[in-house]
RNA sequence: GGUGCGUUAGCGAAGUUGGUUAUCGUGCCUCCCUGUCACGGAGGAGAUCACGGGUUCGAGUCCCGUACGCACCGCCA
């Protein structure tokens, strides 16, 4: 037993008591015959003071050592306010080096100045650091809130397989070459998602589990090749029941984490969502919703509006008020490389401003046209409306991600709100241009809305499903649906994205063969749980909220994964390494 | 697969139209200091300027390529 206190419980009342501390060396501070140590260890920092007599005990003592001191509890004359100890400090007698410590690579404090590839390189060193120690702290106070309110409701927790099967549809799978048949893979999960449909046929009608999951897909700022989902699924269970359950669970998380007890849960259609936000997962901490200006423009003077109209396109409008004075000539322009990003050809804009009109489609456009906009958009002085003619997708996709910057750089979205909302009525199919048929927006379990039955299989375009999202601020917290639970529909499905019996057989022959043993109605959701514990945490990094995160080309800086193996590891699994030239 | 930005002491950055010994902060080491808590003061060590090629009398600086990092688009049922 190295102590009998943590750094950070000591305070005023303990005044007195003899203690033994552990922990590592955050700072020494040496003023000559007195040496000031403050000692670290994961709860926090109690300074030990080393007088006259004892100063020697740290001579050699350096920074990140590990040491356990023994002394006596006293109360500062001068409290430091900026640490919960503060009042206290520890008039050492006694100091044992644990470990020694080289100089490390970097700065170990809340403001470090090394760079994220120093920091993932010697994570272990930035686990250390508060900013992100507390981000662990947070995840594991999420899912022991989450692991509470659905024991608390009767869901069970079950591990499903890390060692599954490949699906053929969707995400690019991670695979694992099997030794005792050769030539064959098993896959990591991309989601539990069959494992748990088959549990509500095996009757465990509620089921929850804190999931590991992998996608071999390029990555992003917000998106790890492996991540965490809070997997839940429900039977005998609709939308509501699901909504309801996820929305106590946020609810008692956020309740636990921030003290809020007042969210809202907004539903939006996925159509009204891409209408008015361009995004089927909009930030609603601000508002400025897209305008489809169409209408007043398709007997346009200006060529190109009318022409968009006429060829079946859109116009949409985003206005923000009181700004034109704050925006440059340059600042549009970078707009217009922005919305160029999306596949927009243009973007036109026009401020207003006692009653005079300037910007880029100002002479373009004839004052009657401009005075109509002007009242159909209710226009005051110094607003700024910004446009995009196009295709409908593209204008929409890419006015909403212009929307969304515009927000931030505006300074419209207060940081310490939590907007959530629903996403619901999901396309059922989207067309892939790359493999010439429809495919699953979701994945092919998800049910169609009941008035789109009839077109499972001859209006895909038109055809909507019970898939959901819910979105907080601006991220894509969730995905889930309601699941197809009997074989006629599934078999629509199926054949509507184009698979054959037998590629239905082979993909999916287990799963679908349960389903004709009895399979109870069930619904679930996947939510993100680095997405969560990011918002919560106030970072948009998520390798800020995993322990030992991956870099943005799925290298690991610490452990050099992915590494090769050697030869007798292939010649094991019967695996051959293709030469490059 | 694509676009943009970046790579200079342990760490973070500066480095002008190409020109002599590559600058600053911090960390590290030594010495001084009894109340610091971003301690203070004095001194010192520490750089194949990512790698490979090219232009040039001369390259940290210009050009080409490669690697790595970051962000974004495609992708992510």
């Amino acid at each position: 037993m190295n102590r009998d206190h943590t750094c950070g419980e000591l305070r005023k009342t303990d005044e007195g008591k003899y203690v033994r501390l552990a922990g590592w060396v955050s700072k020494r501070r040496n003023l000559g015959s007195i040496v000031f140590i403050d000692l670290r260890d994961r709860y926090g920092i109690t300074q030990i003071t080393f007088d006259e007599a004892h100063s020697d005990l740290v001579k050699d003592v350096r920074n990140e050592y590990v040491i356990e001191v023994k002394g006596t509890v006293k109360v500062k004359e001068t409290p430091n306010p900026k640490l919960e100890t503060g009042e206290i400090e520890v008039l050492a007698d006694s100091c044992i080096v644990l470990s020694s410590a080289k100089t490390t690579p970097m700065i170990i404090a809340d403001e470090t100045d090394a760079l994220e590839d120093l920091r993932l390189k010697y994570r272990y060193l930035d686990i250390r650091r508060n900013p992100i120690k507390d981000k662990l702290l947070l995840r594991d106070k999420i899912t022991t809130v989450v692991r509470s309110v659905l024991h608390g409701d009767d869901f069970v927790e079950v591990e499903t397989p890390i060692l599954s099967k490949s699906t053929p549809e969707g995400a690019r799978d991670y695979l694992v070459p099997s030794r005792l048949y050769k030539g064959r893979f098993y896959a990591l999960p991309q989601s539990p998602q069959q494992y748990k449909q088959l549990l509500m046929i095996g009757g465990m009608d509620r089921y929850f589990q804190i999931a590991r999951c992998f996608r071999d897909e390029d990555l992003r700022a917000d998106r790890q090749p492996e991540f965490t989902q809070i997997d839940i699924e429900m039977s005998f269970a609709d939308e509501e029941d699901i909504f309801a359950e996820v929305e106590k669970v946020m609810k008692a998380i956020f309740k636990e984490v921030k003290g809020i007890d007042n969210l809202e849960f907004p539903r939006i259609k996925y159509v009204d969502a891409m209408d008015k936000y361009g995004s089927d997962k909009p930030d609603l901490r601000f508002g400025n919703e897209m305008i489809n200006v169409s209408e007043l423009f398709k007997e346009s003077e200006f060529g190109v509006f009318r022409n968009c109209v006429s060829e079946g396109g859109v116009i949409k409008a985003l206005i923000f008020k009181n700004v034109a004075d704050k925006l440059s000539r340059k600042k549009f322009d970078e707009f217009t490389e922005f919305v160029k990003v999306y596949k927009a050809k243009a973007l036109a804009y026009l401020k207003y401003d006692k009653n005079e009109f300037s910007g880029s489609v100002n002479n373009a456009l004839p004052l009657n046209e401009k005075e109509a906009l002007r009242d159909f958009l209710k226009l005051e002085n110094n607003d700024v409306v910004l446009m995009i003619a196009d295709q409908k997708n593209i204008a929409e996709t890419a006015l909403g991600a212009l929307r969304k910057k515009l927000g931030e750089e505006l300074g419209l979205i207060d940081k310490d709100k939590y907007c959530f909302e629903w996403i619901t009525e999901f396309p059922m199919y989207e067309y892939s241009e790359e493999e010439n048929r429809w495919v699953s927006a979701h994945h092919p379990f998800t049910a169609p809305r009941d008035e789109d039955v009839d077109k499972l299989t001859t209006d895909q375009a038109n055809c909507y499903s019970r898939a959901y999202d819910l979105v907080l601020n601006g991220y894509e917290l969730l995905s889930g649906s309601v699941r197809i639970h009997n074989s006629e529909m599934q078999a629509k499905v199926f054949d509507a994205l184009g698979l054959t019996k037998e590629q239905i057989k082979n993909k999916f022959g287990f799963f679908i063969e349960a389903f004709e043993y009895g399979a109870p109605p069930h619904c679930g959701v996947g939510i993100g749980l680095e997405r969560l514990t990011m918002i919560l945490s106030g970072t948009d990094n998520i390798k800020d909220v995993v322990a030992f995160p991956k870099t943005a080309s799925a290298y690991c800086l610490m452990s050099d994964a992915p590494n090769t193996v050697d030869q007798d590891q292939l010649d094991f699994l019967g695996l051959d390494i293709r030469k490059e030239d």
